[in-house]
DNA sequence: GTCTATAGCAGGATAGAC
DNA sequence: GTCTATCCTGCTATAGAC
C-alpha cells in the first residue's frame, strides 16, 4: 500500500493504459479487442477484467486519467501568462495556438489526444462527459476571463465564447486532420510548418477580435 | 435492364445505402453489424452480399455515391456564384459558410455529411481517397481560383489554401460537434444561431484574408 | 434470383486450476 | 492473486434449398 500496490503505480495497469490508449486513439473503440491490447501490453485477458472491470471501464479509465492529465498540460501555459501582471490579447491568442499546436506535448501524445478527443465529440458520451467537464469546461472559462482581462474594450462574452470555439476547431483540425492538410498544402508537418500555422490562427483569431470595426 | 433491374435504382439496394449510410455515420463502421443494417432495411444479411458484396464494399459504395452527390450539391452554390459577372470576397467567403451550415443540404444530411467526413478526415482509406479525390480537392481548387479571380491585390496561393482549410475546419466542427458548441454557447441550434454561426465564420475569414495589414 | 440456414471465426467475459 | 482454458454470444460470409 506504500508503494507499488496501489492503483496508481502498478506496471502491469499502466502498461494496459498505455496500450489501449495508443490503439483507441488509433482505431476507436469497437475496432479494438481486448486480446490485442492484452498482447501489446505483455500480459494476459483476465488482467483488464481484473483492473478495470471491462473494456468500457478500460476506456473511462483512458480518459479520467490520460486525457485529463495531458489537458492539464496544455491548461499550464495558460496559468503561466496569467501569473503575469499584464499581456495582450496577441499573447493570449498566441498561447492558446501554441498549447494545442508545439506546445507542452509530444507530437505523439498531440496526436491521440486530438484522436480521442474528436471521435468523442460528437457522442454524448460518459467519455465526452468526462472530457466536457474536467478539462474542455474549465479551459474554456479561464480562456475568456484572461481575455477580458486584456482586452482594452469589453467585448460581450457570447463572442468571445464563439471565437474560443473558432480557434479550437481549428488547432483541432490541424491536429487531426492532418492528411487533408498536408494534401491540400503539399507539405508535411515540420517545425516550420507547424509555426506557420500557430502564426495562421493567431492572425486569423486577433483580426476576429477586432473585426467587426470595419464592418 | 431497361427501367428498375440496374444497380442505380434497385429499391433494396437504394434502401440499404440509405440505412446504412445513416448507421454509419451515427456509429462508425465497426460499431454497426450487417444485420443491423439488413434489419432496418427491411430485408435480409444475403442481400449485402449480393448487392455489396462485403461489408467493406458497402461502406465504400456509400461513400461513392451518397457522400459524393452531397458534396456535389454543396459545391452548387459556389458555380452559380462563379457563373455571376462579379462578386465580392465577402460574398464567396459567406457561400463558401452557407454552403456548409445552411445550405442546400437538408440538417439530417448535413450531420450524417460531418460524421462521416470526420470519421475518415484522419486515416488514409479508400473512404477517404474517394473523398478527397472526388470531392474535397476540386472544391478548394474551385473556392481558390474564384478568390483570385475577386481578389483586388494577389495573395499568394499558400495563404488562401490555409485560409480555406481555416473555414473548413470551423464549418465541419460547428456541425460535427454541436454538443461541445451547445454546452459553450449555452444555446441550442436553431435557425437564428445558425445564422449567427455563418456571420461569425464570414467575418472571421474576411479579416483574415485582409488581416497582416494592420501587422 | 431470393432468402434461409449454417459454417467458421473472433469477440468479451469468467470459472477455476495453480 | 495470476493466468489458462473455456463459455457463449454475435459477427461476416456463403452454400444450397426453393
Amino acid at each position: 500500500m506504500n508503494q507499488e500496490h496501489n492503483n496508481q503505480t502498478d506496471p502491469t495497469r499502466e502498461r494496459l493504459l498505455d496500450e489501449a490508449e495508443r490503439l483507441f486513439a488509433d482505431k476507436g473503440y469497437d475496432a479494438v479487442s481486448l486480446r490485442e491490447i492484452t498482447t501489446a501490453a505483455d500480459t494476459h485477458l483476465a488482467a483488464v477484467n481484473y483492473h478495470f472491470g471491462s473494456k468500457e471501464n478500460l476506456y473511462l479509465e483512458v480518459f479520467r486519467t490520460r486525457c485529463v492529465e495531458r489537458a492539464r498540460r496544455i491548461h499550464q501555459p495558460l496559468k503561466e501568462l496569467d501569473k503575469r501582471e499584464s499581456f495582450t490579447p496577441e499573447e493570449l491568442v498566441r498561447t492558446l495556438a501554441k498549447a494545442f499546436l508545439s506546445g507542452p506535448l509530444t507530437d505523439e501524445e498531440r496526436k491521440r489526444h486530438s484522436q480521442l478527443l474528436a471521435r468523442e465529440m460528437h457522442r454524448q458520451s460518459k467519455a465526452f462527459n468526462i472530457l466536457s467537464q474536467e478539462a474542455m469546461k474549465p479551459f474554456t472559462e479561464h480562456a475568456i476571463r484572461m481575455w477580458q482581462r486584456c482586452l482594452p474594450h469589453p467585448v460581450e462574452p457570447e463572442r468571445l465564447k464563439l471565437i474560443m470555439l473558432s480557434i479550437f476547431s481549428q488547432v483541432l483540425y490541424f491536429n487531426f486532420a492532418r492528411p487533408v492538410v498536408t494534401l491540400t498544402m503539399e507539405r508535411e508537418y515540420d517545425q516550420e510548418f507547424v509555426e506557420q500555422i500557430v502564426e495562421h490562427i493567431t492572425q486569423f483569431a486577433l483580426c476576429g477580435l477586432n473585426g467587426d470595426k470595419g464592418k
